[in-house]
DNA sequence: CGCTTCCTTGATTTATGTCAACGTGCGTGG
DNA sequence: CCACGCACGTTGACATAAATCAAGGAAGCG
């Protein structure tokens, strides 16, 4: 399970590796997920996968690439809610509401599995298991969320800069990623000054601070993170209990038994 | 279904109206659902619902009152996530985490439906509908705090001010609340302050400006939105799509012909 | 080439935070 | 009953983080 041939190459998919840490999906779940995840579709970068205020098109999962998920203002301005890694999901509820209430970008050249929102729902009836772990991606997101809150109103810029990027390694890494990969952060300056609340300049110069200070390298348009657990002492990183990848054994006792 | 007597007096419990916008509900879910509301317990402003880190007690509903979801930082500042409202849940999905990310508050004397957080995880059995409104509901929580991160990543104080206690008005009238009801704020401007990431000096200096062009009106404590379709106006709040009530005709009919 | 996008830097303005002091209402314990 | 502490609101003076304005450079691309 979780693995497919790509040019020959035995890959990662990231939602299955995502949802190995659970460890309660059963031969059926997996046959099944895979099943719904059969449908692949290759976007560009720069993809526009999703317009605010439109109706959900398909639920996606994102299997390779990066994307974002926006809010434009009346003005022009925009605030990037989140960036969407593989293993992420789209829509994934979309069948339960009648718009999308943000924008969604392919940023770099991406690979998304794609189905029918309803079958999401249909899931619950052939698999609560299943259900549950889609549950539990839905609950990730929203601490993803709240981490971000957490960034923006409280955390200065330098900090915030550390702190999101600390976040993107880590779910890198629950994607399947290795740690080399997971220490590339592929963004420009603008899409972390929208995502972070700060003008593009600010962002400029307080990137430079994190690398005059030896936190972060910035190579050909990409960052780098030299040193994983000193930036995490720097800003406070903490993904022992606000980002939790775990279930109680009770829980997974008692859907396993089902 | 919905209303309950309380002294005599016929009640709406919150939850159920915001479900009823869903239209999705059959005799039978709305009795499950009463069911596992049957538990109440009164609780005190003040009482600390739950502490950052600790395991998931049991699975809550607000049927009356405020709470709110914080993060507290390292220094001790600390970073409301969001305000709950009567309607609101605690640990929806607690039974699929091991650790709550976040302390939750009492503000205000509050009712609260309890149930055990493994019954809710049943629900997707015995009544996929009822599963799906219960995600409708966590993905409407979602939407809440991508409302928040705008607010805080691009608005000034004065308009994230407005921008947060019309989106206090809006859930309270989904709740069941009347006209006049939710225009009533009952927030300190220190826990506006640690809401809207802004110190409670520059609180209380924008909701004076507030107030001093007509917007807000200060009483005892509380606040009082003497226009709302003003500060609507003034911050450019829109709840036509951002903050969707409904769910596409095709779904509601797949889960009602289920 | 000339476009565009992104990065970079300096000068300046503005929003917001910090510090400090004081007032008010309220509960509590003597 | 009063005195006290405490939480909250208020205001002024000042410091600082961040936005804005402006200009130019580097890389990619038709």
């Amino acid at each position: 399970m979780g693995r497919e041939n790509v040019n020959g190459v035995r890959r990662i998919v990231p939602l299955h590796e995502r949802l190995r840490y659970l460890q309660v999906l059963q031969h059926d779940d997996e046959a099944l997920l895979e099943t719904l995840l059969a449908v692949r579709q290759d976007y560009p970068a720069g993809t526009v996968l999703q317009q605010e205020g439109s109706q959900y098109a398909q639920t996606r999962i994102l299997v390779s690439g990066w994307a974002l998920r926006y809010v434009t203002l009346r003005d022009g301005r925009r605030q990037i809610i989140n960036f969407l890694l593989p293993g992420d999901t789209i829509g994934l509820f979309g069948a339960l509401f009648s718009a999308c209430s943000t924008g969604i970008d392919v940023l770099t050249d991406a690979v998304l599995a794609e189905l029918p929102c309803a079958d999401v729902i249909d899931i619950f009836r052939e698999s609560p298991r299943l259900g549950a772990a889609l549950c539990w991606i839905a609950g990730q997101d929203e601490r993803y969320l709240e981490q971000q809150i957490v960034r923006i109103g409280r955390l200065n810029a330098c900090l915030r800069i550390a702190h999101l990027f600390l976040e993107l390694r880590h779910r890198l890494l629950i994607g399947g990623a290795d740690q080399h990969e997971a220490q590339r952060i592929p963004l420009a300056q603008t899409l972390i000054a929208d995502a972070l609340g700060m003008s593009h300049v600010h962002a400029n110069r307080s990137c430079r601070e994190l690398q005059r200070i030896g936190l972060l390298q910035i190579e050909n348009g990409e960052f780098i993170l030299p040193d994983p657990d000193a930036l995490a002492e720097y800003c406070n990183f903490d993904n022992s209990y606000a980002i939790d990848e775990g279930m109680p054994r009770s829980t997974r006792k008692s859907l396993t038994d089902f």
